[in-house]
Order: C-alpha cells, then sequence, then structure tokens
DNA sequence: TGGTTATTTAGCTGATTGGTTAATTACAGA
DNA sequence: TCTGTAATTAACCAATCAGCTAAATAACCA
C-alpha cells in the first residue's frame, strides 16, 4: 500500500475526509472550522487531516496559531485518470465495436474454459 | 464505512484488488486464473474477491466447480461522479472559476441535487 | 508575565485488514 | 465410488485505523 494511488483511494474511503475535501472545495479553512460539523474530537480530526496530507490532497500553512488547509486536488486527477479507462464498461452509449472487442477478448483468455457465455448485449 | 462509496474507495485502496479489476476488463476469469500472478494465497485472493463482490465490483457465478467473476463497473460510475466534482481545482483552465463557483453555489442554496448539470468540460 | 485559544502529541482502546495454514465443501471424470 | 481440482471456511496473527482523554506546544492578547 506504498503506491501513490492506494493512498490517494484509502485516503477517500472515509466520509469524513471526502466532507473535509468537499468544504475545502469552497475555500480554505482552519481545523476548528473543519471540526464544525463533526461530533468526533479535534485530535481525530487532526489524524484525518494527517492523512489527507500525507495523501498530498491538502496542504497546509501558518497563520498565527491557525493551520489553514487548503484544497490540492493534484491527486484527484490520477484517480480520474484511472477510472476512466474503465468508462466503457459503465457507459450506456458506448459504440458497438468496443464492446464486441471486449467480448472477444474475454473468449480468447477464457480460452481454456470453452465458455462461449452468449452475453446478452442491451442496446 | 457503511455508505456505498465509503465501500468502493476502500475496495480500490489495495494494488492487489485493482490489478484484479484490470485483468478482469479484458475478459472474466476464474478464481485460479487471477491469483495466478500473485504470490499471495488463493484463501487470500478469495478475501479480495469478496471485498470487491461486496462492493459491487465484481459479480460471480457458478460453471462446474469454477466461480468466474465479471466486472462491473456501475460503482465506478460513481466514483467518476464523485471525482468530476474537483475537476476545476486540477483544470488548467481557471478563468471561468468565478462563474462557476458561483453556479455551484447557486445550486447548492437553491435545491438538494438538481441533475441539471450536464456539463460539457471545455477547453 | 500570565491567560486564552488553536492545534498537535502521547498513549490507550476496540475494530478492521491482509495475510497465513489446515480443514472442508463442491464438482468432474474415470 | 474414489480421486483430483477449485474454491471456501475456520482459526489465528500482526499491523493499521479511527476514535478517545489528557497533556503539551504554539501563538496571540492583556
Amino acid at each position: 500500500m506504498n503506491d501513490h494511488l492506494s493512498t490517494t483511494f484509502a485516503a477517500l474511503a472515509d466520509p469524513t475526509r471526502r466532507a473535509i475535501l468537499a468544504k475545502l472545495a469552497s475555500g480554505d479553512a482552519s481545523v476548528s472550522e473543519l471540526a464544525g460539523p463533526f461530533s468526533i474530537s479535534m485530535p481525530a480530526i487532526t489524524k484525518h487531516l494527517k492523512v489527507l496530507e500525507n495523501a498530498g490532497l491538502i496542504s497546509r500553512t501558518r497563520s498565527a496559531q491557525f493551520r489553514p488547509c487548503k484544497l490540492e486536488a493534484a491527486p484527484l486527477k490520477e484517480v480520474a485518470g484511472w477510472v476512466e479507462e474503465y468508462r466503457r464498461f459503465w457507459s450506456e452509449s458506448f459504440d458497438r465495436l468496443e464492446a464486441y472487442l471486449a467480448e472477444v477478448q474475454a473468449e480468447e483468455h477464457a480460452g481454456k474454459k470453452k465458455k462461449k457465455h452468449k452475453k446478452k448485449h442491451k442496446h
């Protein structure tokens, strides 16, 4: 789990952290401001922020006794790129060529089994 | 961590599981076939598959003593939708940022989630 | 200097995770 | 029916995670 993408996905796999990112999307915020909506302790928020910072999803500066957080979306670009590879598997309007290629490859790779499963193709 | 999106992100936060999905993208495969490239035990693969199935990322059928796995990309659509909300933070074109912010805030304050935003990303 | 506010660190917990080996179920085929 | 293959379950382990309380830092204000 030392690869970048895994770290990013793990950081996103928590609703509190995603809520923090959502809040930061509308502007920088201090730790207390971020903690506001949640019923968890400040140290818990600090830990979440550390996870986000470690994943490169936020950056932090100093301003007096505050540590304002800033959204850093670069890792999300990587996520978008990864998930984009699978678009053809959920897209309703994929062209039929691509679907055909996928099916052919499927049978090819499952060759030893001779499955020949007639996949229903909804239009 | 009982929400759908968290479960999906958690399932994706493991390189072995993402490799399994990548393999399934080129066609259905049995458990042994999926286990092939990895140096971990079969029960470990079974567990990974259970995580993926629980997240709705794969489905399974029976064929003789095989349990072929199939990629189910619907949850990835949800992921793509989530991450898309942050596109403007990594996109190069910041000139329209102000307008976008205004629009988003307007929607936010107006109603819940009117999916009127068929937003075509311009350049 | 001392007091207040903001945030982090330290240390503890219980739950979850990713892995193991050994045993078990399910099925195909001779 | 017996044997081999595919896959799962059971039971365990070490590491990580998300939370807590209490204490420590850090910076401002008076």
